[in-house]
DNA sequence: CTATACTAGTAAAACAGTTCATTAACGCGC
DNA sequence: GCGCGTTAATGAACTGTTTTACTAGTATAG
């Protein structure tokens, strides 16, 4: 148990003051050191193995050194989410890279505001990417007024939030487009999220747009709302195949629900595509070696992690770029589970 | 921007000094505060909306109040982590509970020791959990001479740290064992990960124990080294079938991996399970919705999580519990992916 | 030969808490 | 009326950095 080594032990080391080494270990130009002293104090710190105390440094030059990764979600859900580990990774590659720490919080529904608030007033970060925020956060609002850079990983309507997310209204425009271009006219919906999700409001209004372009009305009882997980996909799609509406096609908002939408329609006994074309949207992993391989929307995970890891670092040093919602471009991806409409299933 | 409240400002408005105010806000019984004070102190803390400084607080009291998740793979593996997600969730319900922050490290291969001493020093955190752990970090070993708590999670043998885990081993021997069970006696194994792995070893083992229960000789052509992911678990089966070795059963000791193990069953136009039996290890979410829905070993990932917090939580108190290798119980799930033995297929 | 400007470095004051040692006040017994 | 113990609260030292303001020493210019 050796005792902890300070900058006081490097300084008599090099025999400088403590004040010279924080300039050479902090890079401080604006000071003059020389060659010699500096390579003294780095030699000195290196054969003590010298660590600056994170606490001690984030104090005394008020900042972290930290970001927050904040979900919204209940762990519960955080479990069965197959996008988190790209987000982390996307993260990890630049905070890593810029000698940052990545903290990871969750937010209470009912208590964001004072989560957002003690977030801030702690100081135990410097900014924050805050994931699939919900249109019913009442501490959204707020943390526009607090002096936190915070970057939105996803859109929320009239915030003023810098925002980083894909277009998800033109994605799904794009894809149900592919449905109506291979001819379907009868095209059920089963949302990614429950209606407070921003994300689950925009697909829908690309899937409106989809039909409205094509001159199909909208037919409300084709719509459902799965919640993230495989098994409400399975339900949502039951329930749709057990209704009297007759459809298709069907296009999921979220691939990870398209697991269980799948296994929904094998045990209905219909064979996709051919009874019935399926799309997705996320192009998880798991989309390109689904039974059929999945036609669904890539969604560029890592990168929106990275340009958003990115934008948060710039706003940290005080600039303000002009561009406020960041929109990264999805791609259709074409495969094997959707295919030109033919009839009606039974 | 209003000014940072601080310790000070609560006293002065309390009438009170600042120790009084730190003795309240901590519940130090040790000294006498009468429940007026007590009560004037909480009142101004409300009103101001105090809340402390982490770091000045982690400085002086040297304690971090945060823990550390640390991974030994590289963002491009954890980004295809079907786990990951599950641990988080665990690790949050706990964190929370008990105030912490969670902070997410990620140690480069090759420059382990250099970032668990830098970890250890800079004193981010009080103490740490260690995913996927591999066989070959050099730095795991220094890890035990620092003072610093450090949980495992996963296994690996010689080390005296503690570690949270299921019994691979035994796992993998009660997966393989059900198809042993079920007449099969040529079966392959893909790895989940490469040797350096523990946990790949050790599932290998598990493989073997089954096979030499029932007088069945090792093949070493019927092994694979899969690499996380769908995409290394498709390679590593398409060889396998293009081999000259007849089997009809294959072990897959991850289930992300399965997923583009059934994948390459299907392009080579077999069937599962009437040409091939497969069973998994994990049981994620998509298991019991593939097709069909699969066999495989219930990894209780987020107890796992919940244990290895608490475990780690206790070591931070300064407790030293006897038992230093926790080993949580799997369960066989058996679905639909594994059938009686009838013939090997051509 | 000074006044000035630069160089290279330092002393000391933050930063915002925790915690040990101390004290003031108070009743109590003798 | 004096020492004593107890209670409730405080002063001040301490945590390990950053950073501002300052200084001693040397070179340059007038």
């Amino acid at each position: 148990m050796a005792k902890r080594v300070t900058s006081q032990d490097v300084a008599d080391l090099a025999g400088v003051s403590r004040t010279t080494v924080s300039f050479v270990l902090n890079n401080v130009t604006r000071f003059n050191i020389t060659p010699q002293t500096r390579q003294k104090v780095l030699d000195a710190a290196e054969s003590l193995g010298y660590v600056p105390n994170a606490s001690a440094q984030a104090l005394a030059s008020r900042r972290a050194k930290a970001i927050g990764l904040v979900m919204t979600r209940s762990p519960r859900y955080i479990a069965s989410d197959t996008f988190l580990p790209q987000i982390i990774g996307g993260l990890l590659d630049v905070v890593k890279s810029k000698k940052l720490g990545l903290l990871i919080e969750w937010v209470e529904p009912g208590r964001q505001l004072a989560t957002y608030r003690g977030l801030v007033n702690a100081k135990h970060i410097d900014g924050m990417i805050l994931l699939t925020p919900r249109l019913d956060d009442d501490g959204l609002k707020e943390l526009e007024d607090f002096d936190v850079p915070t970057i939105l990983m996803g859109e929320l309507p009239g915030s003023n939030l810098y925002s980083v997310d894909v277009d998800n209204r033109l994605a799904a425009q794009k894809v149900v487009g592919h449905l109506v271009d291979l001819g379907h006219r009868d095209i059920a919906c089963i949302l990614n999220a429950p209606p407070p999700y921003s994300s689950a409001t925009e697909r829908l209004l690309g899937y409106q747009d989809a039909l409205e372009a094509a001159n199909i009305p909208f037919n409300n009882q084709l719509v459902r709302h799965a919640d993230f997980d495989p098994a409400s996909g399975y339900k949502q799609m039951q329930a749709l195949l057990t209704s009297a509406e007759p459809f298709s096609a069907v296009f999921t908002a979220s691939d990870n629900v398209t697991i269980g939408v799948l296994s929904a329609i094998r045990d209905a006994g219909k064979l996709v595509p051919d009874d019935l074309s399926v799309a997705g949207f996320d192009d998880i992993p798991w989309a390109a070696f689904s039974d059929p391989p999945l036609t669904t929307i890539r969604m560029p995970a890592q990168e929106l992690a990275h340009h958003a890891c990115y934008l948060l670092l710039d706003l940290m040093q005080g600039q303000t770029p002009e561009n406020k919602h960041m929109r990264l471009e999805t791609e259709l991806v074409i495969r094997k589970s959707t295919q030109a409409f033919t009839k009606l299933p039974v």
